[in-house]
DNA sequence: CCGTTCCTGGAT
DNA sequence: ATCCAGGAACGG
């Protein structure tokens, strides 16, 4: 499940590799792509990779002629390159096909992430993209700029509200976790209980986890890899996701695992209040 | 604002 | 054979 760490791990992994380079073919096996695999296709031949950025989850190809590739790569997508021609494996779904003999495979077995090709504007007109909140790693983040949408939003849940990409981009169910234990919130907490003080704490314990897991190249708990297929270390660092039952790293009494807004939730109820 | 849906592979 | 994993869109 890629989430900010491993978008931003992936972005770093591909930019050198396919930064100029000239897309010649594209084959699009399962229609994940918007528009259509055919326009798709004909839109995106010839086009040059200029760079490419992140906004949350989100993957942002700039190409040349003011174009602009999507991608999400939701649960269990991949985008891998390869320096020479590569077999599409079973959950292959689009190919780019670069002029130097070099592939850049989307493979996704859920089949819930996607692709768009849309014209460079101030907005994209991907509804999720266009609304996300604040990048959390950025310079600048800090609680005044969510203290407000706290506020608004006094019954929700907290980790729903961390959870929740028009309020912060890029956390999952893996990082809101870590980032709650790191600031001895419980997840079931509602806003309107949080404390300036934890508040402060929890965009501080978002800051650095995040840039943390990007040190460590991401957590490859399952599906995730990098551009170059390699895999991620921050799995071997995570404190309570996963690891109900066992012993919290602090104080020693067993993770809990509970259901939150129907995901998974793992704490500590001793540290988490 | 909550629950359901999409989708497949792995666990039970 | 059935359940579960979860990001985001969607319906009530």
């Amino acid at each position: 499940m890629p989430e900010l760490p491993e978008v931003e791990t992936i972005r770093r992994s591909l930019e050198p590799l396919v930064k100029g380079a000239k897309i010649t073919e594209i084959k699009v096996n399962t229609p994940v792509t918007q528009p259509q695999a055919t326009l798709f296709c004909e839109q995106l031949t010839k086009k040059e990779i200029l760079q490419i950025a992140r906004r949350g989850k989100y993957l942002i190809f700039y190409l040349d002629d003011a174009l602009v590739l999507v991608v999400h790569l939701r649960m269990t997508g991949q985008l891998v390159y390869y320096p020479k021609t590569a077999p599409p494996s079973k959950h292959t779904h689009v190919i780019f096909v670069f002029e130097n003999g070099a592939e850049l495979h989307f493979t996704d077995t859920r089949r819930f992430g996607r692709m768009w090709l849309v014209p460079k504007t101030e907005t994209f007109g991907i509804p999720g993209l266009d609304t996300l909140g604040p990048e959390p790693i950025d310079e600048g983040f800090d609680k005044k700029i969510i203290a407000d949408k706290l506020a608004r939003h006094k019954k929700m849940k907290i980790k729903i509200f961390i959870l929740d990409q028009t309020i912060i981009a890029g956390l999952g169910n893996i990082y809101a976790d870590e980032v709650l234990f790191a600031s001895g919130i419980h997840p079931e907490r509602r806003c309107e209980d949080i404390s300036q003080k934890e508040l402060a704490a929890l965009c501080c314990a978002m800051q650095n986890i995040l840039k943390e897991a990007i040190t460590h190249r991401g957590t490859s708990f399952r599906d995730y890899v990098d551009g170059n297929r390699a895999k991620g270390e921050h799995q071997d660092f995570l404190k309570v996701y996963q690891r109900r039952d066992q012993p919290c790293l602090t104080c020693g009494k067993p993770i809990k695992c509970i259901k939150v807004g129907g995901r998974s939730s793992f704490y500590c109820p001793h540290c988490q209040k």
